[in-house]
RNA sequence: GAGCCUGUAGCUCAACGGCAGAGCGCUACACUGUGGCUGUAGAUGUUGAGGGUUCGAAACCCUUCAGGCUCCCCA
């Protein structure tokens, strides 16, 4: 290993074919899921001024969790680390132009500085979707239903993966009824989050740091374990049937501990995870948002959102065995070169080939028919045609089924048809 | 930003401070008109990088880079 190979950035990846295959498999499944509820695609810059997310996010966030630099001219950019702040001021400055409700979604690269790790990388792809203009429960169904499709449609059955729901303004009245003031929220939040991390001694013991009271932490306990407090809430009695006639509903369950430390949720939240592994992942999250283009200069509009990172579900989806065997080629069929005379009618052929649509490589130099075998066979490729001296006095082809291993002689003229039937048939 | 663990052939991993190895993969041949299977032969390393201790370092020490686990964070 030579010293002198510069090494990648940390946290980025390089995606060689096999790991371009699932990157794109998931973007697949993504644009479908996106595409059946009528989502249109979009995107934003992938650098922004920094500002833009100064104005939202936590001071420590952008300082220490953003890729941000000085370009030329002075000014300090960032790397996006998230898309909505681009999306909130792409709303407002069409905000009386566009058809409401705006369906849109977006899957793109984005960057954070943060120690990477198992399912964390500097670099990720990130899914994005939104609905924005409308605030009803039956929206936050619909978004919650595009989350269960796509979980459906990469193999993630409800035994494998639930998406739970909570809802900011239930929590925000039980809290009340506690006698928890506005401004312990935050950190009672924090504290809720962090409850299946910690030891429930512990736990306890932070509860009276931040200031609760004995009856007060009763009442906490009591809220996070009582799952049919939905019952009480209008907003998620008519989410749940309505996830009930979207045909998701065995993939949603309510769950009070469900938070989500974003500041700006204000109604439903939601968040995915990988049931069945051995400690539970957040594969995605979202929720309303009720005032997002305040910041950028927007009239107020209800929104709800979420966003799913392509490295944890990547490592799901190959852990459970849900990937489909890719392609190693796009090339199915591998013509081979006989000698230097006869290699233009090999390239005849396959121009011919392509032509009709079928994905065709010829081989790069008339070699010996065992290895051109060979390396058709371990670019999976499905059929492979010999044209020698013999055929081309006979005018035929010689077509191999390299999946069955057998071998037909066709008509040159009938070899497009042929292949493209075998080719149906495999 | 903090703590801990790891880094040896393309991959997975061995090697008490004393000759750097195995399996798989790879290449060639058996097989000058046919891949997979089998057999035979072969190639491959500044042991992540830099420095130190030692007669001698893959191993011990320091620095650094990368990966992993946890805290933090999760827009």
């Amino acid at each position: 290993m030579a010293n002198k190979i510069i090494q990648t950035v940390k946290g980025t990846r390089e995606f060689y074919p096999e790991q371009m295959s699932l990157r794109n498999f998931i973007f697949d499944k993504v644009r479908a899921a996106s595409h059946s509820f009528g989502y249109q695609e979009y995107d934003g810059p992938f650098i922004e001024a920094i500002d833009l997310y100064a104005a939202k996010s936590g001071e420590e966030l952008v300082k220490k969790q953003s890729f941000t630099f000085e370009d030329r001219g002075g000014d300090l950019v960032t790397l996006r680390p998230e898309l909505t702040p681009s999306l909130a001021r792409m709303i407002a400055a069409k905000q009386n132009e566009l058809t409401y409700p705006v369906r849109w979604w977006s899957f793109g690269p984005f960057w954070r500085y943060e120690q990477p790790q198992k399912g964390r990388s500097r670099e990720f792809f990130q899914w994005n979707i939104d609905m924005l203009g409308v605030s009803s429960p039956e929206a936050d169904a619909e978004l919650i239903a595009v989350a269960a499709t796509f979980l459906r449609s990469v193999g993630l059955s409800p035994e494998l993966a639930l998406i739970y729901v909570n809802n900011r303004r239930l929590m925000d009245s039980e809290f009340d009824a506690l006698g928890i003031s506005n401004e312990k929220r935050i950190e009672v939040s924090n504290l809720v989050d962090r409850r299946s991390k910690m030891e429930p001694a512990k736990w306890d013991a932070y509860a009276f740091e931040i200031g609760l009271s004995q009856p007060q932490l009763d009442g906490l306990k009591n809220i996070l374990g009582n799952f049919d407090l939905w019952k009480k809430s209008e907003e998620l009695t008519r989410l749940f049937s309505a996830l009930e006639a979207l045909g998701v509903k065995e993939y949603v369950k309510f769950d009070p501990n469900i938070m989500r430390g974003l500041l700006y949720y204000t109604g439903t939240v939601f968040e995915a995870f990988e049931t069945s592994g051995s400690l539970k992942r957040a594969v995605l999250g979202g929720g309303r948002y009720d005032n997002l283009l305040a910041d950028v200069g927007g009239q107020p509009v209800s929104g709800i959102g979420f966003a799913m990172g392509d490295v944890v579900m990547g490592i799901i989806l190959q852990e459970k065995g849900l990937l489909p065997e890719f392609a190693l080629t796009p090339a199915q069929v591998l013509v081979t070169l006989f000698d230097e005379k006869l290699s233009n009618e090999s390239f005849k052929l396959v121009t011919e080939l392509r032509n009709a649509g079928v994905n065709a490589m010829a081989f790069s130099e008339p070699v010996k028919l065992p290895k051109q075998f060979k390396f058709a066979d371990k670019m999976k490729m499905k059929l492979a045609l010999v044209l020698g001296p013999d055929e081309v006095e006979k005018s035929q082809v010689v077509i191999k089924n390299l999946v069955t291993g057998e071998q037909v002689q066709v008509a040159r003229e009938a070899l497009v048809q042929s292949v493209m039937e075998l080719l149906k048939s495999i």
